[in-house]
RNA sequence: CGGGGCGUAGCGCAGCUUGGUUAGCGCGCCUGCUUUGGGAGCAGGAGGUCCCGGGUUCGAAUCCCGGCGCCCCGACCA
């Protein structure tokens, strides 16, 4: 009964546990060169449902997916201070090509806010060309001292929405809409993780932004991740790209630029929120499948039952897979736990006998016996009643690790296993030093109701502090 | 880049202290048979630049020197 466990379980070794998912789940292998990473086809099915679900949200806030350049003029990046200073010590740069030295260096992209904006200058005249409402899926390059598959590596895969406004009002707006109606609302409703939504201190915002706004999740070791960001730009590369338009009133003026973006990190934030000693366990409206079908035997009658079974599943909109009977059964139920399917069912002699199905959650491991005619019903039920399961058992997680404290002190004693919330008053310039000695920063600021704040000055802020990936 | 650990078969490891047959073990892989309702069993088999380079020695996985790489913990970040 009691095997030994085939991972290594989540409280003897947490980062280990995570490694042996990726690994066991077939998800991602290390690439050749260090901090780069091969993404499997089970690890790629998922991203391209994080993708599809995404990308279905930013058309409908109104942006539309075009495609620039890997490659960006090193001066691009210099044109902007504050953002040449945050990216440099990651840049890859081209110095050679063709054979010959370059008399420019080429930097491989680590954002694409000049390039993007450089064009954005070229297109917009006049306030009748905005917004330009804009979003790219590419692969990004920031060389990492620290890899990690998924959570941090070299290389990474994203999407990032570049817009501009003729307004600061309207380029908050959109970046709040997108924030919430596309990155909180897919981590909600999709990959079933609560989130804090905040603003981010001056100390932790993006390079070149005037705000940055974060959906902060807690992983299963009581640290946070940040899931997607937006950040509203000003007119700072505006003003450093010379995107001017000419307004009703005949006055040119600069733009304002919203940036925002969510990458293949998602794919590490879905494995440790909602990951167990078994594996990971994948929420039913992103798994790739959300049901396994498993002949218990190699026979024909049993194969072909379970594949009526499957295809049934299929026919009703359901995405489900056919294990068919090679392999020891107990062996294949391990292996599609490991991955984390939702629901599984077994079909063997006694089911076809007894005109039952055996339906069984990743979750809890309960075990539903139904009949044969209404198993497909029962299944999308079930389904549906899993996604609130997983939101819900990742919100009382996060709840039972958050405390409420008053002092710095006690800010950093919580932090140990989750997060602190405290008065933002409390958090000076010599407070956040103290806390960052210890590797725990500000994750973000709420107000009091856990609604957005406009910017950090506002009165009355609330901070959640904690140590993070 | 600082602190710690480790490089031996696809993966995980033993062997190294005290140099000496043909370098082992578990898992995985291949073949066959028996199995299949919670990580199958038996039999046979394939698979190695012992991280790299140099040195000591009759002889090096083992000892010495120098590199490189990986992992964990920090500083930086999606």
């Amino acid at each position: 009964m009691a095997q030994p466990s085939v991972l290594t379980p989540q409280s003897d070794d947490f980062p280990r546990w995570y490694q042996d998912v990726v690994q066991k789940a077939e998800m991602a292998d290390n690439g050749p060169v260090r901090g780069t990473m091969v993404i499997r086809p089970y690890g790629y099915a998922i991203w391209e449902r994080i993708q599809r679900e995404l990308d279905d949200r930013i058309k409908a806030a109104g942006a539309q997916n075009a495609y620039f350049p890997l490659f960006i003029p090193e001066s691009y990046l210099h044109r902007e201070a504050e953002h040449v200073e945050g990216f440099s010590p990651e840049l890859a740069v081209v110095t050679h090509a063709g054979g010959d030295e370059l008399a420019e260096p080429i930097v491989v992209r680590p954002t694409s806010e000049t390039v993007i904006v450089e064009f954005m200058a070229k297109w917009i005249q006049s306030h009748r060309d905005l917004p330009l409402l804009l979003n790219q899926w590419a692969n990004v390059v920031r060389w990492e001292l620290r890899p990690r598959l998924f959570l941090r590596s070299s290389e990474f895969l994203w999407q990032e929405g570049h817009t501009a406004h003729a307004s600061a009002e309207d380029a908050s707006r959109y970046a709040t809409l997108i924030h919430l109606e596309v990155y909180n609302d897919f981590l909600e409703q999709v990959l079933a993780v609560p989130t804090i939504v905040g603003i981010k201190p001056k100390s932790e915002r993006f390079a070149g932004a005037v705000n940055t706004m974060t959906c902060e999740g807690m992983m299963r070791d009581g640290k946070a991740l940040q899931l997607a960001t937006s950040h509203e730009l000003g007119q700072n590369f505006a003003r450093a790209f010379n995107i001017v338009f000419q307004g009703d009133d005949g006055v040119s003026q600069h733009c304002h630029t919203t940036s925002w973006g969510a990458s293949t990190r998602l794919v590490g934030g879905l494995i440790m929120s909602h990951g167990d000693d078994r594996g990971l366990r994948i929420p039913p409206r992103l798994a790739p499948w959300q049901v396994v079908v498993i002949a218990v035997r190699d026979d024909d009658e049993v194969t072909h039952g379970a594949r009526e079974v499957a295809r049934e599943l299929l026919e009703a909109g359901v995405r489900s897979h056919l294990d068919s009977g090679r392999g020891s059964f107990g062996r294949r139920v391990t292996d599609w736990e490991i991955k984390g399917v939702p629901l599984r069912v077994e079909v063997g002699p006694r089911d076809l006998a007894s005109g039952h199905i055996t339906l069984v959650r990743r979750d809890s491991g309960e075990k539903i016996t139904v009949e044969r005619g209404e198993f497909v019903g029962r299944a999308r039920e079930i389904l549906d009643e899993m996604h609130d399961a997983f939101y819900a058992d990742a919100l009382a997680f996060r709840e039972s690790r958050t405390t409420s404290v008053t002092s710095v002190d006690d800010a950093l004693v919580a932090a140990q296993h989750g997060f602190a919330r405290l008065d933002w008053d409390l958090v000076d310039e010599a407070a956040e030093a103290r806390l960052k000695a210890e590797a725990v920063t500000v994750r973000c600021l709420v107000r009091r109701d856990g609604t957005l704040p406009q910017h950090e000055e506002e009165p009355n802020l609330v901070a959640y502090v904690a140590k993070s990936y």
